[in-house]
DNA sequence: AAGCAATAAATGCGTTTGCATTTAATGTGC
DNA sequence: GCACATTAAATGCAAACGCATTTATTGCTT
């Protein structure tokens, strides 16, 4: 029970705020220059990659990601539509929908991750002390 | 030079992506149901505080603040709207805007502080090791 | 089996955001 | 003093988001 101060709760917030506001700023910056998706597009690709089968029902990802259940489906609606995920039916339940990564997405992934990697490192290993 | 492995960058990442969207969406929820104002509209009450004098330039604001000039713009224009800050001109740089707390804006901060400051708390201090 | 609640995904809609541009005022070089 | 770059703020515009709703399917109760 460690007694949080009011001006330390502030000063943690505006921490994460500011840590938040660069790296993703700078992620979806650099990713949508090189690669042409955006932050949400790549987190996608990243989680279906980390699902070893590669092959994930909308709602299973929608658990892994921080965004609405809409924009989850639109983000996958715009990968489809750039021919990086492919859509299909589960049998099993007729409702849900499986997403899968193309040959061309697995591909704009894997060179995509270098550039999120080092925009990672960049932010947290370079200067411990600033920011 | 601490050598930061790739999936301690990815797990530091992840960790601000998920701190962040649960504190910035909890933030936003609450105040907007007890106050009427986002997230951001608070953010600019409180800079506004903070600067003692409680009257800044659009300018100064922006360099305080997270938001891209165009959305500081907006978002003061709302709090104008809604009677919670006054702008005013710059005699001496006339293309500078003063932005000053009103009395009801000062009232509505004081209120939503509290509320902000109990989110905080909650999210900082509950349980250290739960996310 | 029928009716109704619950679940999965998509979509309409309004809000907020950032980028690029515009408008207005200031500063600078000649 | 006059053109031209620079700076401050506002605005047009399109992208992305969340909420609420819709559509389709499944599960549950009787």
């Amino acid at each position: 029970m460690t007694e949080t101060g009011e001006t330390e709760l502030v000063r943690r917030w505006r921490d994460l705020l500011a840590s938040y506001s660069t790296v993703s700023c700078a992620l979806d910056r650099t990713l949508q220059e090189a690669h042409g998706i955006g932050m949400s597009e790549f987190e996608v690709l990243d989680r279906l990659v980390d699902a070893s089968c590669e092959k994930s029902r909308m709602h299973d990802l929608a658990g892994a990601m921080y965004l609405s259940q809409s924009a989850l489906s639109r983000t996958v609606a715009r990968l489809e539509r750039d021919g990086l995920v492919e859509r299909s039916m589960c049998a099993d339940d007729r409702r849900a929908i499986f997403v899968k990564l193309t040959a061309v997405g697995r591909e704009r992934h894997e060179r995509a991750r270098k550039t999120q990697r080092g925009v990672l490192a960049e932010h947290f290993t370079a200067t411990p002390a600033a920011v």
